[in-house]
RNA sequence: GCCGUCGUGGCGGAAUUGGUAGACGCACGGGACUCAAAAUCCCGCGAUCGCAAGGUCAUGAGAGUUCGAUUCUCUCCGACGGCACCA
């Protein structure tokens, strides 16, 4: 792109006491104006359009991506900005390394904060927003960064959640978002149903009341469909944070067994006899080689047999008891209890042991849980601690099947003394949940734990008792909510045709204006009061029909918007069209790391699904991850208006312009690191910058008098310049914005120690330091009389011949300790150095005489001698 | 409880991945300039002994490998983050 300034508007004036011979106490101009130079280039840029986005053929994409904001009315603290000043750095770098590159910006917009807001301010959600989104522009506006505007997306505009539901309607047709009635997790106080991932410590992730469990008419996404395929790929994604990664496979939560399938026979204790029933029980064991330990076995309150079993049982008003107390408790209470365990025998029925036809008996517990694997289990007490704790407790029988590996035994032919006194051992205090060797286990006795897994499974799946099994802890996505200000789900419910999908060319389904759209806590959306938009035709016959009236939760919007900026604009219907896509996949994606199990295992489960109808080309769709380490307040707490200690950018902006702020949030610490406010800290960066800025008085003008002295400075700069060139590219490169910073300190330093500086060096400076202070690079740049823009200048490479200097440092170690430090060519080979390091006085006198045993060279590092 | 990350000056943090620990910045101390202050510039700045040259001790604690360990191994202590009755 051939851009070119007009510079009628700039006025190029150096200032008047610019002189290349600056003497010692020669009175300094003041410190740079960053007000009118940052306002002046910020309007400059945007008339100029530096940052319009064109898909181009002859140059490489760079697509980086920030984790769009959600428009909260509170506007932005330096917090915020960190990340997107992370990315501006970047782009601007690969701009200027030649990358044709996106760097867009949106608005995630909808979901239950803006609305919350919206109700306590007494505003429409809409309004809200439109507002807030404004704040939150003129705020990063102020900062400099490289979006490209056109291309500005919002989550809430029908336009774009036009596609948000087309997506949906992909995933229903095929299958995947069903209806569902079981109890899902209910925040009480917002009035909806939430997902897991919206839970934290079993409360409200949002406003932090206790959810209660609570049966409820709702779509589900199929997200564990792609379970396998999630967790897999995972290793494809080599330039994620290995710590993300971790998060995503404990949460998806993988795990292999066996289901075992236990008869269920009726037998009464006063009769003792024994009848048959049709029912059986299916537990899932990751640990079936110790099926000869189970000792009973354990149905969660929720598990169906129980009502089914209903006349078998004799005590069913005490089990129904048990089931009502253990309902009412909520998802906090049930967890914050595990310490004492409860359960109740389910009499008149036992369940029989297909390893060795014991008759065992059957417990409703709440420590099983009911929505994993089976909502049953087998007990064995004596290898499972909870288990343990719950046999202890009931007075069951504990018995042993795995022996700890060690001892003197051998597998097979166990003294039966020893094996008693490990009984005693493990049942004093624990269960032994290790792996080992198998006991008293008829076919697996004597088999190592892997071994007798592997055995059991062949066994079970012979005889028709089992098979092996996965199992994951990841839970289908509970996908509507009872509230407005979400995307409407596109779906019809017929009374003759059952639900029927919107028709495609009917999309967006526009979210009804209304006045009142308080949630009415009845599980029902606010959306069923608007009568005329719930009562609708059916697409398919004609017939009456009702709509839809939950909404989508707040992160279908971000599941899919890096998208949507493929297409500047907001019309082509780009979801279905996987070739036309320039930009995907992202080449660099920086958000918080609270994302790892939300937004992140969503938006790659839509991404998947995206890719299996061939709307997109790859599998995954962010490339490489970064973490953005959190700012906190100069108190060390988070910055939060409780405390009374936000910091506004607009101030910092202010007081110390946008580039001393971009320039001290990368220098501050480790990117992905949390780190505390500093205003010291910018006033530090303020002091550089102006460095920066009166360093162009020792730039030489064209005056003879000064060529020597510039060859001077050449000369004794350039290694410094050449190592700046180098370790500042790296550093960008790696997210090490820290240690490019204080290299290009280093080198201003040493500039600001010579008399004179060349141009050419001087430049070379203004174009590293250019991606994290833009504005006063860019005018500096413009002084020194180029005409084209710093960022479509080509990026300083460096010249490998010169990263070093004539003469090198080495220290020299007497046995591990530095004793001398020696000067040599760099040209010298390794035995001419050991030579010089051994006549040196200092080693001589360490060595007292002695003669060195060993004496080692490390390039370029130092010379060890050992004695 | 399980998984993960991390412990370096008064503070934020560097350290080429096993090679001179403390780069760079902040704070602090001294000096120059000034009537004075601010700003700026120069010098100093881990602890300790010494007038000095220099020595000794120092990267959470303890051990180990090595000529040499902030870096590798083991044990322990502490902080932060995630998951949590997931069978």
């Amino acid at each position: 792109m051939q851009k070119k300034y007009n510079h009628k508007q700039v006025e190029n004036k150096w200032p008047a006491s610019t002189k290349a011979s600056a003497g010692k106490h020669a009175v300094k101009v003041r410190q740079y104006n960053h007000h009118e130079i940052e306002s002046k280039w910020q309007k400059l840029w945007l008339e100029k359009k530096l940052y319009k986005t064109k898909e181009l053929a002859d140059k490489p994409k760079y697509y980086v991506l920030d984790m769009f904001p959600y428009p909260s009315g509170a506007g932005l603290h330096v917090g915020h900005p960190k990340g997107y000043i992370a990315t501006d750095v970047v782009a601007r770098m690969k701009m200027m390394r030649g990358f044709n590159v996106l760097h867009p910006m949106g608005w995630d917009a909808f979901g239950l904060p803006a609305e919350n807001y919206a109700l306590k301010n007494k505003v429409h959600p809409a309004v809200a927003t439109k507002k807030n989104i404004q704040v939150f522009k003129k705020q990063l506006g102020l900062l400099g960064f490289t979006y490209d505007w056109d291309r500005e997306i919002n989550t809430t505009d029908p336009n774009y959640y036009k596609w948000t539901q087309w997506i949906f309607l992909q995933m229903f047709k095929r299958g995947l978002a069903y209806e569902s009635n079981e109890p899902i997790n209910w925040c009480p106080s917002c009035k909806t149903g939430l997902a897991n991932e919206d839970l934290e410590d079993g409360k409200c992730e949002r406003c932090g009341s206790a959810i209660e469990q609570k049966p409820m008419r709702q779509w589900v996404l199929k997200i564990t469909d792609y379970a396998e395929r999630l967790l897999k790929d995972l290793d494809l994604l080599d330039k994620w944070p290995e710590p993300i990664k971790e998060m995503q496979r404990n949460w998806i939560g993988r795990s292999e067994g066996a289901s075992v399938r236990f008869t269920v026979i009726a037998r009464s204790e006063e009769r003792a006899t024994r009848q048959s029933s049709d029912s059986t029980i299916e537990v899932f064991t990751t640990r079936p080689d110790t099926l000869f330990g189970a000792t009973y076995v354990v149905l969660a309150p929720e598990h169906k047999l129980i009502e089914k079993l209903k006349i078998k049982i004799e005590n069913f008003g005490e089990v129904k008891k048990y089931i009502e107390q253990a309902k009412n408790k909520t998802a906090l209470e049930r967890t914050e209890l595990q310490k004492e365990k409860t359960g109740v025998e389910i009499k008149g029925v036992k369940a029989i042991n297909p390893a060795n036809g014991e008759e065992l008996p059957i417990f409703v517990a709440d420590y099983v849980l009911g929505g994993y694997g089976t909502g049953a289990i087998m007990a064995v007490p004596a290898h499972d601690e909870r288990d343990f704790e719950f046999a202890k407790k009931y007075n069951l029988p504990i018995k042993i099947v795995v022996m700890p590996d060690g001892g003197s035994t051998t597998a097979g032919n166990t003294a039966e003394q020893i094996v008693q006194e490990e009984i005693n051992k493990i049942l004093s205090e624990h269960a032994f949940s290790g792996n080992g060797y198998n006991v008293k286990s008829d076919f697996l006795s004597g088999l190592r734990t892997l071994k007798a897994k592997e055995k059991m499974i062949q066994w079970l799946e012979e005889k028709g008792f089992g098979k092996r099994q996965v199992q994951y802890k990841l839970r289908d996505w509970v996908f509507s909510r009872q509230r407005y200000w979400g995307e409407p789900i596109p779906l019809v419910r017929c009374e003759k045709c059952g639900w029927v999908t919107v028709p495609e060319k009917d999309l967006p389904l526009e979210l009804p204006k209304v006045k009142h759209y308080e949630p009415s806590g009845t599980g029902e959306s606010p959306l069923t009061n608007i009568k005329n938009w719930m009562n609708t035709k059916c697409p398919q016959c004609g017939g009456q029909a009702k709509r839809e009236m939950n909404t989508m939760p707040q992160w279908a919007g971000s599941c899919w918007y890096y998208l949507r900026y493929e297409d500047p604009d907001n019309k082509k219907a780009l979801v279905d069209k996987a070739k036309e896509k320039y930009w995907s996949p992202i080449d660099l994606y920086v958000g918080g790391a609270e994302h790892a199990t939300r937004h992140l295992i969503y938006a790659r489960f839509w991404h998947k699904f995206l890719y299996d109808i061939g709307a997109v080309n790859n599998i995954e769709p962010f490339t490489r991850l970064q973490n953005v380490g959190l700012i906190l307040a100069e108190d060390g707490r988070k910055m939060s208006k409780r405390w009374n200690n936000v910091i506004n950018p607009d101030d910092v902006v202010k007081q110390y312009g946008a580039d001393a702020m971009r320039l001290y949030e990368m220098f501050m610490g480790p990117f992905d690191q949390p780190c505390a406010w500093s205003t010291q800290g910018v006033v530090g960066m303020y002091r550089f910058l102006d460095k920066v800025w009166n360093l162009k008085e020792r730039v030489a003008s064209n005056k003879k008098q000064d060529t020597n002295n510039i060859q001077y400075s050449i000369s004794n700069i350039q290694v410094t310049l050449n190592q700046t060139i180098k370790k500042v590219t790296e550093d960008i490169e790696n997210l090490r914005f820290n240690t490019a910073i204080s290299q290009l300190m280093i080198l201003v330093n040493e500039m600001s120690r010579s008399k004179v500086l060349d141009p050419k060096s001087y430049a070379i400076l203004l174009q590293l330091l250019a991606p994290f202070a833009p504005h006063i690079c860019e005018e500096l740049w413009s002084q020194l009389g180029n005409k084209k823009s710093i960022f479509l200048s080509d990026w300083p490479k460096y010249d490998v011949d010169k990263l070093q200097f004539d003469t090198m440092k080495l220290a020299v170690q007497v046995n591990g300790r530095v004793r001398a430090t020696i000067e040599v060519q760099t040209g010298v080979g390794e035995e001419e150095i050991k030579s010089v390091a051994l006549v040196d006085k200092n080693v001589k006198k360490w060595l007292d005489g002695k003669e060195p045993k060993k004496v080692i060279y490390v390039k370029g590092r130092l010379v060890s001698v050992v004695v």
